[in-house]
DNA sequence: AATTGGCACTCAGCAGAGTCGAGTGCCAGT
DNA sequence: ACTGGCACTCGACTCTGCTGAGTGCCAATT
């Protein structure tokens, strides 16, 4: 057990090593703190966090830093996070407003935070998994080549060129349109993906029109599946390097799984998100991502979906202001694609 | 002036520098290459190279390593590239083949690219400043928004929505597409702005019709604005990490310009083709991109536009292996999409 | 029971000294 | 033009001793 002073110390732990970088020793803490004990009664405190493997002495008869574990604690104990100063708020507005389509809102959201936080932003896709296709287009272009476009009701687009070996007349486009449309529009984008599929089975090669169909049918089955993958956004990349002293291995890792974005994603929609939203996943425990000595904060910005914000970063980092600066950000955007969302 | 025999100790101390990232002696060059003479010879000759500049002491009686400018003359006297295994060469196939639209090829490419040469990979996509619009497509969705899609004859596309204020019926619709299509069609990506921006003015806010045909409009000026900037794919950024020895300071600005992709955009463009549609930039003549510690190869997929695909990496690289495989990369996009086009 | 001052002990980090060896530069000889 | 020989340089490594920050523990105090 430990106790409230035990905490307190704790605390002061991780805020100076995250400051300093440096092992912190009993002395500085009631130095910089004030407790009102000397600095053989946190020697005491001390020993007790190291027993509960809060802390530990990277050499014997150092200063003491901050476990996994202790990050947790700290994190969980955690009671009120500071809010943002009201010329962050501001930028946050000036940063998103003006956006036009998601794909403009998401882009600034990511930025926003980079700015904000000084680490690497990850911004996810709203889940199109329960979206709904709304509206379904074909255009024919020159050289027999024809665009398919999806569109859900939150806003994606999707566009994809195929290339067709059959001629078509243009009211063949417009009932291929129709049949199309009948087939997803106002299901959701796994009905429309097994609506697909099953048309696809009756189709008959024989007649033209099939054939044209099964062509275009390939692409809006392709289209379905990329809707169905959730997709991310990022910023801030370069900032690992300029963090990389906190990382004891290589960076490398991190920077393949910013560009693998799988990974990413997978621990992201994996974080398990308290009563206001927020989640925090620490070094150790995403070690099943290949990042250890990483932690990821992320806030919801859509409670219904779990589509989030976040900031990966090593695990020393400023925990308190960043996840305000998550929530901050989630918030906002939430607010904005809700506002959206009502307007249409 | 450097002797022949200069030439070939300047390309040992290329190789053997590159292969060990250890400064090279005149000992080790005698044991590693087969050249009929002793030690002491190879140390005039490389006191000629020293006087040249183009190696270096890091300190004092230590083996020498390549200058920017040695790393200069070593690729322009490289006199023959080694040409790709044929297993290379059908990875590159298995990569490319299956291919859909222009995105999935340059996405493809970068990583055949990458995986290739082991270093960061940058593709650019062909200039659409010179492209021309082949298609107009207004698609009105649900809650007053609408969809302006803009197709190039090179194959780009590029969608948008906007929030209209005004309603309209379906004949405004088909009337205002008419209007757009007339004035963009089959006009340069340039000329079309241009049309445009003249239209705007002409505009009478009083009538209905030019109330609609202002938003769209606006909307397809952005549009072409965005074809107009050219645009990069990348990848392969985490192999910066794993070289990041060969970088003396920090990797830092280098995954900063990947970020920002404007400086790479403007690097990739100003580089000056040879004859074979090749280009090399050492190190210090990058400094104006703040890239001086690294070295960009780049080879023409089209040479009407100089577009390219490319690599990026420390300058300590194997040129003649990576100048290998950035000219067959291109020259397979190349032809990939020169087929393309001829079928279309 | 909690706190405190005192004290012995540990150990990273630093500086100085010594050694080693790879490598150069130069010169006289072939 | 090339070569062997030789003195010289200097980074890298090792060893040594020192210092100081910091711990852990204990007996004394509140």
């Amino acid at each position: 057990m430990v106790s409230e002073r035990g905490l307190q110390v704790l605390r002061a732990i991780v805020q100076d090593y995250v400051e300093t970088r440096e092992p912190v020793g009993s002395k500085t803490i009631v130095e910089r703190h004030a407790f009102g004990v000397s600095a053989a009664t946190i020697r005491n405190d001390m020993a007790q966090l190291e027993d509960e493997e809060l802390i530990a002495a990277p050499h014997t008869s150092s200063g003491r830093v901050p476990t996994d574990k202790g990050y947790r604690v700290f994190v969980d104990h955690l009671s009120q996070l500071r809010p943002l100063s009201t010329a962050q708020r501001t930028a946050i507005s000036t940063f998103l407003e003006g956006a036009t389509d998601l794909d403009d809102v998401l882009a600034r959201t990511v930025r926003a935070l980079t700015t904000l936080t000084g680490q690497v932003a990850i911004v996810q896709y709203p889940s199109f998994a329960q979206a709904h296709v709304s509206h379904v287009e074909l255009v024919a272009l020159e050289g027999g080549r024809m665009l398919v476009i999806l569109v859900t009701d939150t806003g994606r687009v999707s566009q994809r060129m195929t290339q067709l070996r059959t001629g078509f007349e243009a009211d063949d486009l417009t009932r291929l349109r129709d049949r199309v449309a009948a087939l997803v529009t106002g299901r959701s984008v796994r009905q429309g993906a097994q609506a697909v599929a099953g048309e696809f089975v009756a189709l008959d090669v024989e007649r033209h029109e099939d054939l044209l169909a099964s062509a275009v049918l390939r692409v809006v089955a392709e289209e379905l599946e990329e809707f169905r993958q959730d997709k991310l956004v990022m910023a801030g990349t370069a900032n690992l390097a300029r963090r990389e002293q906190d990382f004891r291995s290589s960076i490398y890792p991190l920077l393949e799984a910013i560009e693998e974005q799988v990974t990413l994603l997978r621990l992201m929609s994996e974080m398990v998100a308290d009563a206001e939203g927020l989640s925090v996943s620490i070094g150790r425990e995403n070690e099943a991502f290949g990042l250890a000595e990483a932690s990821v904060l992320a806030g919801d910005y859509d409670p219904a979906t779990h589509a989030r914000v976040g900031v990966l970063g090593p695990t020393r980092m400023d925990y308190a202001t960043n996840l305000a600066a998550v929530r901050t950000v989630a918030h906002y955007v939430g607010r904005l694609l809700e506002d959206d969302e009502r307007s249409r």
